[in-house]
DNA sequence: GTTAGCACTCACGGGCATCGAGTGCTAACA
DNA sequence: TGTTAGCACTCGATGCCCGTGAGTGCTAAC
């Protein structure tokens, strides 16, 4: 027994309702609300093909249908092939942009609160990972008599800054000449370049060796640490709407997760850099998700690194409205950190 | 009719069982569980009267009895006055902050974890806030041919950075003079005073146009959005493991209030700088607080200004257990941001 | 003032009947 | 051969009844 025309329409009218109601969906239904031209004993011989073929699910016998992973995976994946990712909402998620905002977190914070609004599921923001921000420019800036501030700019932006100690005798002019001995060293390295190099140039520049090896025990803890990802949740709330949700441990379990900010960043980012990435169920790999999907789209910076964005919502997920919002919110992102920098 | 000892004695032991519990208390239970050398029927008389006396609610006539919002109010008002805050958690809290953090973001997340973790209902960390931030440096830092990095540094460590953009010919040597300058002129001033200053600045250092009013829009930037606090929340799905939400609709409200900042920060931040405020139910002045309490408590750093430690949770609160772990916290945080510096 | 006794209240949970949405199967029909 | 009407059957959901038990308030005795 094979798939036809006929199978596929009424499958997807079958995902479309439970889509739309979350509750399982008999024949009756489906030959009334979408007329099919056919009666429900006919739709209803399909449907026992339907599951025969595994893309449908009985709760119980007396039910109707629900579609299986397998289904919306069919579903998705034509979805995706014909491209047909409709983009109706490009207004609304740009009328959430108009004012200008300036730094990144902000930007990936609004972007989340925004994607799960319009949604109505868990939206997560990802900030670029990929490319080792290289350094620009080393400034020491003085604080105090006896500290300064150490300013490392990157190719990303400030990566860090930290107040350390210097001799006493350090005046600004004198701060500035060391950093732009040092910026002219190591201009170009990434920070464990940077480290690598440390022991060799206080070597060989005499004189200001306490600056230097406090300078040096800086970058090789920013090495460590650094880089760390921002991340924004937003509208984890949004899920307990669901009946999915009305079990409270699964509740519970599912905010826990939304909780643990590495475990779902390494969840979010997954396999790739793919523009979409949809992951339905068990697909997910994660058992607290079993009845999720994650969808996933990437945006860019001038940098060409990558960050994330994702939705979480339950299987019976509005898939084209979220991909449609996600491509969107893509290329807004892109155009903002690609585009004009940031105080344009 | 007047409180009396015994009366108290049968409140707080009212009280303790319902925390431990959550299920209303009868008079049978309190003459056997807390051996009062009293009978059931003696009890029965006694929380007649502490209903009357508005300590005691009763859901409906064959349940027990639970403790009002005065109730806690008096017991919580007790256990501040006798000062009785057992800091048998001591070390546990502690503990959690063996290894060194330096940043202060960090430190704030790590805290709302540990005390939610400890406490197993929900934590808000605030960061300080308080006296305007100072500006101690303006540092301009080429970034490529026609932009800068502009750092402005205060007494609070760098507070902004954002790339602005300068005339073709500029050179690091050409940026730092005009740094100089600038930092000479406004340094001392908070972002307001900065901004009063700068177009008289302008006028009177005549050249180098461009690169001011760049900055001078920056400022003013700055000085808006400038220093919303970094606030970090821990635990809210442990407010789901309490049967006080197992109505939906309840937890949904709750969480999704965590989820709008400001509003939340507004409610922790609330009416000051008391070492301690306990607010209970009704009192939050927050509808979807009404069976809730917060509990706060402040820490400082070396500038002096007051950060803000919170714990919501429901009204049969541990409070004591809650007071406790804040005041350590509050300790320890004190001791991280007032001792030694970042980098030490 | 304390307590034993007793009638009364009321949420909770199990048992039971009913209802209805939905199915599978069969037989008739185009 | 595919479609459809009809029908018996299944089974979760709903509602009702009723027994149970925790808890109360009141009264009378100590």
């Amino acid at each position: 027994m094979n798939m036809d025309e006929r199978k596929m329409r009424i499958l997807q009218a079958i995902i479309d309702d439970y889509i739309l109601t979350g509750v399982p969906v008999g024949s009756r239904t489906i030959s009334r609300k979408y007329d099919m031209g056919l009666s429900s004993a006919t739709i209803r011989n399909e449907m026992s093909d339907l599951e025969e073929l595994g893309f449908l699910d009985q709760p119980h016998v007396s039910a109707g249908r629900i579609p299986s992973a397998k289904a919306y995976r069919l579903y998705v994946d034509t979805l995706l092939q014909t491209g047909r990712i409709p983009d109706n909402s490009d207004e609304s998620v740009r009328a959430h942009f108009s004012g200008r905002i300036h730094q990144m977190e902000d930007v990936i914070d609004h972007a989340a609160q925004v994607v799960s609004s319009l949604t109505h599921y868990t939206a997560v923001v990802l900030s670029p990972k990929g490319v080792q921000p290289r350094i620009q420019t080393v400034q020491l800036v003085p604080v105090s008599a006896e500290s300064a501030l150490a300013v490392i700019v990157t190719d990303m932006g400030v990566i860090r800054d930290s107040v350390i100690r210097v001799g006493t005798d350090m005046d600004s002019d004198t701060l500035y000449a060391i950093s732009r001995t040092l910026t002219n060293e190591i201009r170009g390295c990434t920070l464990q370049e940077a480290c690598r190099k440390m022991p060799e140039i206080i070597r060989r520049l005499q004189g200001n060796d306490q600056v230097l090896q406090e300078l040096y025990g800086y970058l090789s803890d920013g090495q460590k640490t650094e880089h760390r990802p921002h991340m924004a949740v937003g509208g984890t709330s949004n899920m307990l709407a669901y009946p999915e949700y009305s079990d409270m441990d699964k509740a519970r379990n599912f905010l826990s997760l939304m909780e643990t900010r590495d475990k779902l960043a390494d969840i979010i980012r997954g396999n790739g850099e793919m523009a979409f990435t949809v992951r339905i169920g068990p697909e997910t790999g994660v058992p607290e998700m079993t009845d999720c999907s994650i969808v996933t789209a990437t945006y860019s910076t001038r940098g060409g690194q990558q960050g994330t964005i994702g939705v979480i919502g339950p299987t019976r997920m509005r898939y084209s409205q979220v991909l449609s919002i996600l491509n969107i919110m893509g290329h807004q992102l892109t155009d903002l950190f690609s585009g004009e920098d940031d105080n344009a």
